[in-house]
DNA sequence: CTGAAAGCGCTTACAG
DNA sequence: CTGAAAGCGCTTACAG
C-alpha cells in the first residue's frame, strides 16, 4: 500500500483559510455566496492541502448520496452495458454514481442486490425488467426513491418504465418471416425451466408464438434450450436442436443476434445457405449482426438511449425543485426498428 | 415516486427490542457475541420494522466504506467486462461493492474519475493500464490505500499489479506468423495522435514491431487508423487501408479479436480467402472468434481470471489483520497463450 | 454479555 | 456575506 498521508478534513482547510467550516462548505456546494476574496483564500487553503471533500460524511449529512443503482442481468455479450454507458453518461454531468449488479438472470439474485443496495442509500433504482419477487417489488415500493424499471413495458409499473414491448418485438419479427412466405418457422431460445430465466427472451418468443398461430401454424419449432445468458454458442446448439427435429424449417428467429450470429456460423459450418436454405433473424442490432456475412436481419432496439432516456427522466425527478411533489410516474416506449439485411430472403416456394 | 415510508434506524430497533443500539450494531455485525434470546429480540425487531442500516453512517463511522473503484476504458466490445464480472464476483462474498468508471481510453477522463471517486473513499482502487497523468499518479500514490494496476505488467508499479505483457503478446504473435514462413506482415491498430489511445494495444504492436526488426523485416505495413476503443468497423476499415497501402500483404495481426473478426468479415466480402490468400489472427479470445467461420488464430488471455485474481489480492490485502502492516506490493503475471485455429496457415511459397 | 459516551466529517437550518 | 450549534446514523473504544 503506497505511504498514507493523513487526509485533510474541513476543519483543517477551515483553520488555514481562517474562516469557518460553513464558508468551506459553501465555497465548495456554492460558490457565489461568498466574497471572492474569502472563495479565493479558501480555495488556496484547499489546493496547499490537496484536500478531498469526504461524500460519506455528505451524504449522511445531506441524506443524499448521488448513487443510482443499476441493476442489470450482464453485462458481457449483451447491450446492457450500453444501457449501462448510456445512463452513466446522462447522469455524470450531475455528479451521478452507478451502482452496478449484476443477476445473472436470477430473480432471487436480482432481490438479494436490492437489499444490498438498499443498504447503500442509492437517490433512485433502475432495474431491467418488470418481473420481480414478492419481496423485491415491496423493497422497491418501500424504499421512497424513484424506481424506472427499463427493457420492457410494464402492465403494472412500480413506478417509471422507459423500454419498448418485448412481445411485439416477438410479434414483428414473425409476421416479417411469414410476409417472406415462409411456412415451417422455428424460433431460438434459452431454457425457462432454470435458476436463471430470460423473461424477456421469453415475451419475445410468446409474441412470436402468438402470430404463428394467428396464422394457423404450429409453434413445435420454437425451441427452448440452454441457459440464460445466451452466446454464439447457444445460436449453434439450438440450431443444431431445432435442425434435427425439423430438417426442413425454412426460417428462423434467435431472441438474440448473438444466438442468431452462432446459428449463421453453425451454418456456415454444416454448408447451409442463408439466405436460401434458411431465412435467419436476430434481436438487438448488435454491432456483429451488421458485420457478419451476411449481414443479419435483425430488430433494432436502442440499448444506450434507453439508458441516456432514464438518466434524463431521473435528473428531472431527482431535480430538488420538483423533487418536493411526487412527479408522476411516466412510461416512456422508445419503441423498436425492423431492420432487413442480407440474412432472409422470400421463400423459394410460396404456397 | 412510490409513498415513502420512514425508514427505521438502529435506534428505533433498539427500543422496540429493548436494548442499546450497540447491541444492535453487535447482532448486525457479530451476532455470537450476543445471547441468544437477546439476539432473537433484536431481530424480530428488525423485521418488523424492515429495518436497513445505513452503511453510510456505518461508512463514516468505521471509516471503511466497503467500495473498490474498478476504472477501465470501457464496458463493450471488449472483454473489460469479464474482468469486472470477475472482479465484483470475487469480492461479493466479502460484501465489497463495485463503483466502475469509463475512461474511454483518455487520461485525462481517467484523472478527473480518480478524483472523483477519491471522494467517495473507496477501500480500495483497481485501474487499468500503467500509464496515468502526473496528477492521477500523485492522487493514487497519496490515497493511503491498496492501489491494483491490471491488465500489463508496470516497470514502476505504484503498487500492486495484476496482468500480462502486452509486448510479449505481440511478440508471440509475431513470431507465429514468421514461424509460418510469412515475410510481408503487417498489423491493425487504432490511432495515437487522438485523445483516446489505447496504450495496452500499442503495447502490443511495438513487441509486434521489435520482431519484425529483428527479422530485418521493415514495419511499415503496421497500420494505425481510427479511434480506440476499436470495433468491428475498425478491422474492416485498417484492413482496406493496409490493402490499398500492400496488396501483397500475407499475413496480419490485429490488436484486438474484434478488429479480427471486422477484418476476417472484410475478406469474405472482398473474396480474400482466409487463411490461403491471409493468414489472420487476433488477440483476447473473446467468444466470436471461436465461433467464426473460420475460428480465428487469437492470443488468449483470461480476462475474468485478471478481475478474479486481483479480488483475491484486494481480500487479503484489506483483511483488517493483515492490514495494520503495509502488504508487500504483489505483482501477478497472469501470462498469455497463443491459440492457433483456423485464419492462419503456413505461407504458400516460403523463401 | 451489554451499554453510555464520543465522534466520524460533513450539511441543514438558523441567526446575525 | 459569514458562523455557531445541532444532528445525520452508525461504530469505536472503553467500562463494567
Amino acid at each position: 500500500m503506497p505511504p498514507s498521508s493523513p487526509k485533510a478534513t474541513m476543519h483543517d482547510v477551515s483553520r488555514l483559510a481562517g474562516v469557518s467550516k460553513m464558508t468551506v462548505s459553501r465555497v465548495l456546494a456554492d460558490p457565489d455566496l461568498v466574497s471572492e476574496s474569502t472563495r479565493n483564500r479558501v480555495m488556496k487553503a484547499i489546493e496547499q492541502l490537496s484536500y478531498v471533500p469526504d461524500r460519506v460524511a455528505g451524504s449522511l449529512s445531506s441524506r443524499r448520496t448521488n448513487f443510482i443503482t443499476a441493476i442489470l442481468p450482464t453485462l458481457t455479450n449483451s447491450n446492457f452495458a450500453d444501457t449501462a454507458q448510456g445512463l452513466a453518461e446522462a447522469m455524470r454531468p450531475a455528479d451521478y454514481q452507478l451502482l452496478i449488479g449484476y443477476t445473472m438472470y436470477r430473480l432471487e439474485e436480482e432481490e438479494r442486490i436490492i437489499r444490498a443496495m438498499l443498504a447503500r442509500r442509492p437517490d433512485a433504482i433502475v432495474v431491467a425488467g418488470t418481473t420481480h419477487t414478492k419481496a423485491a417489488n415491496e423493497m422497491m415500493l418501500r424504499a421512497g426513491i424513484p424506481i424506472v424499471e427499463i427493457w420492457d413495458t410494464p402492465e403494472h409499473p412500480i413506478d417509471h418504465a422507459v423500454g419498448f414491448s418485448n412481445y411485439e418485438v416477438g410479434r414483428a419479427a414473425a409476421l416479417h418471416l411469414l410476409a417472406l412466405g415462409h411456412r415451417r418457422i422455428g424460433a431460438l431460445g434459452s431454457r425457462m425451466d432454470s435458476d436463471a430465466k430470460d423473461l424477456r427472451g421469453e415475451s419475445r418468443l410468446a409474441g412470436f408464438t402468438s402470430v404463428l398461430r394467428e396464422a394457423g401454424l404450429s409453434d413445435e419449432l420454437v425451441i427452448r434450450a440452454g441457459q440464460a445468458p445466451v452466446s454464439y454458442d447457444h445460436g449453434a446448439l439450438t440450431l443444431g436442436i431445432l435442425l434435427e427435429q425439423a430438417p426442413e424449417v425454412e426460417a428462423v428467429f434467435a431472441v438474440s443476434d448473438i444466438s442468431a450470429v452462432g446459428a449463421l456460423m453453425e451454418c456456415h459450418r454444416r454448408g447451409i445457405k442463408v439466405p436460401g436454405d434458411l431465412s435467419l433473424m436476430g434481436f438487438g442490432d448488435f454491432d456483429i449482426a451488421r458485420q457478419c456475412v451476411p449481414a443479419i436481419t435483425t430488430i433494432r432496439i436502442d440499448a444506450e438511449q434507453i439508458g441516456r432516456r432514464t438518466g434524463e427522466l431521473l435528473l428531472q425527478v431527482l431535480d430538488r425543485s420538483s423533487a418536493r411533489e411526487c412527479a408522476p410516474a411516466a412510461a416512456v416506449n422508445v419503441g423498436f426498428e425492423l431492420v432487413t439485411r442480407g440474412t432472409t430472403a422470400p421463400a423459394a416456394k410460396p404456397r
